[in-house]
DNA sequence: GTCTATACTCCGATAGAC
DNA sequence: GTCTATCGGAGTATAGAC
């Protein structure tokens, strides 16, 4: 792999488990196997790097979701798939993490990638819960807008709650909650 | 004010705006108003002082909802005014926020508090249901615990959503899905 | 209790040789 | 492209005077 990859992946990595202010030059770096002079040889710094990797891991979120958004099965079933995918629930998502990052949300060109994708996925579903609705797979005056705010916001909250627990057991019950809420309507209307 | 307790109090600040590795002894000093010397005599160094600020904030984040979930009013309306509550919400939950921090989920006695006021929210939260199941005022079937979960995961959730837009609409969206999910019909026969 | 001095490392970057 | 050298500042303390 070229040495820009490496960079940007070892940046992905890191930003990831340490968050933008906790991740260094060096750390990457050492990392990827590079030099100093390699590294601010292709890119001018570290908001740089930083801007390349968060767009990678935008982009690396939208096509893993994407595949079962847009997969087989009723909206429903894609909904629910989504929701309980395999997950390193205690790493946290790699893109809601930064949001907690002042840096990060100080600057509008890091930030824009995690906005983007957060407000993909929840059209993404606010369109799977209209077409749900459309064909009887959900309650009657169901709101697709919020409901998959809600949703979305239900799976970085459960990161939360793991995070804090040290356990994956609060995210898979935060989940649970969240498909009984919009569990069958009834049949009787 | 004592100095340990502008100590502790601009950690605080310091902590929920840039984190703990955001977060160096030197900013505490000069927002307290205290020299290097007076801050290593009162506490042994930054993460006992962190240890104070996390203990002080969890405690009032716990009186905070709890003059709502134990306020006036039916259970229902007690979890949607804890829901509704005026929030900073671009400047996220002071607790949530913490469990993206590497070097504070390392260290059992900074994550303790943490995991202690959110698994007491979720507790209180889930009574709360139950009490709100027993008088019908929530559909029958409603699994306290994990529902309790996915209120609170909505909520640090929404805070996410919220600062990745860089406003608080996508906040109250959430909630706004949560309270229609809750409020809707009975759907378990 | 608070102050200043000191220490050693890392941070984030630039400069210039090869 | 990659290396080493260098830089001014910040991070996280410890030591000892007052």
């Amino acid at each position: 792999m070229s040495t820009p990859d490496r960079l940007i992946e070892a940046t992905q990595d890191l930003l990831w488990e340490r968050g933008y202010t906790g991740t260094s030059p060096k750390a990457i770096q050492r990392a990827a196997g590079a030099g100093q002079g390699s590294m601010y040889h292709h890119f001018t710094g570290k908001s740089d790097l930083a801007l390349a990797a968060i767009s990678r891991t935008a982009q690396e979120m939208r096509e893993t979701a994407g595949r079962l958004l847009d997969g087989p099965g009723t909206p429903r079933e894609r909904i629910t798939a989504y929701l309980l995918r395999e997950r390193e629930v205690l790493r946290g998502c790699p893109v809601g993490r930064l949001t907690m990052d002042p840096d990060v949300i100080a600057d509008d060109a890091l930030r824009a990638p995690l906005d983007a994708t957060l407000e993909w996925l929840r059209e993404r579903i606010a369109t799977l819960l209209q077409e749900g609705l459309d064909n009887g797979e959900f309650a009657p005056g169901t709101a697709p807008g919020p409901v998959a705010a809600t949703i979305v916001a239900t799976v970085q909250g459960g990161y939360v709650l793991a995070r804090a627990s040290g356990s994956s057991t609060a995210f898979d019950s935060a989940v649970d909650g969240l498909l009984s809420l919009l569990a069958a309507p009834a049949r009787t209307a």
